[in-house]
DNA sequence: ACCTGAACACCGTTCAAGT
DNA sequence: ACCTGAACACCGTTCAAGT
């Protein structure tokens, strides 16, 4: 491994790295191309070969965000068995962990303009979701969900989560309120489906 | 009225205006100090005796968005008589119609570091909010809705509203679900809350 | 194929000086 | 009390040139 060679050789990933960890403490504002550049000790210009512009990097750090969400989801759930509403709990828990340690990279993977034209990402997301969706499922199998598009069915519940790691971050809940706010939705989302329609 | 006197006159609140438009257009990250400067007349450096940096115009459009939201709810749920069920459906109605008019604004109203010393600006909030205070504590009165703290009731509901606002807002749903999701979550709220313990 | 470095137009912030 | 304008250090983006 020689000590200064003039191609990078990992470059794209040496700036997703620093982008990531750069976000994460100090959020996207202070996200610099520049300052990225001379950490990973390479030029100014060197990013452009990678990434066109800085939106180019913000979407790619949304990707890789989905990604892991997905991962995170897929971790939790198997961790937990294989009772429905344990892995309900689960799901939730570690949507709200992700948002809540990476604020601002959730900003990124809920701000994408053009959905449709970043397939990538849009196909990464499902991938994310598609762990919610399959409690969902097991919930309707298991008579605990009402019946019909599992997506409709799960949608609500995935507002409130998603409005409570909202709500955390914006300070509007405290750290000491979320379990209690999170039985309270889960009651609720089973409650409210159970006899439905 | 001079043609264009030394002294702007209201400086604060042009800047505010011109501010709140660009954000509503364009974004946060596109709203330059410099540019609004432009915009009023005034040279680059004028904008600071009213605004120390860019983060204080930052938190004086979230302080403001607060107060717009508030009135907002309060008109909506005013103009719907006092049908308990059509107060709630107002709200959320006003609330998401608020967050996808502005998101940008939106973003700014959750994004304040520090709610703690942000005195005013906590004030604006908390008045915003009464409003929905008002609706779960008349839900509570003619036992829609469980008894207890109203804030930990209503806080499902508003988790699950600003939630939906996010994801419209990220385009995970798109406009033509709302209704129904909205419909969905109003079910799902009334009934899981009303033969709770 | 990948990176460098000068160049350009733009920022936010500071501060002496003007009215 | 409020605003101007020069100055400073920083950006993102572009592009010829180097390896």
């Amino acid at each position: 491994m020689p000590g200064r060679p003039y191609h990078h050789g990992n470059l794209r990933s040496a700036l997703l790295a620093a982008a990531e960890r750069t976000v994460r403490e100090r959020g996207v504002q202070d996200l610099s191309l520049r300052e990225l550049a001379r950490d990973v000790g390479v030029s100014h210009g060197a990013p452009r070969r990678h990434f066109p512009d800085r939106q180019a990097l913000l979407d790619a750090l949304a990707e890789t965000g989905f990604d892991r969400l997905g991962d995170e989801l897929r971790t939790a759930v198997d961790a937990v068995g294989d009772d429905f509403e344990a892995r309900l709990r689960a799901t939730a828990v570690a949507y709200i962990r992700f948002a809540t340690a990476d604020p601002a990279l959730l900003d990124l993977m809920f701000a994408v303009k053009h959905r449709e034209q970043a397939e990538h990402l849009q196909q990464a997301a499902e991938r994310a979701f598609s762990v919610m969706l399959e409690v969902i499922l097991q919930g309707q199998a298991e008579g605990r969900l009402e019946p019909g598009d599992p997506e409709r069915v799960g949608l609500v519940l995935f507002a409130t989560i998603q409005g409570i790691a909202a709500l955390l971050n914006g300070g509007m809940v405290v750290p000491e309120q979320l379990d209690e706010l999170l039985d309270d939705s889960i009651a609720h989302f089973l409650r409210g489906s159970r006899t439905a329609v």
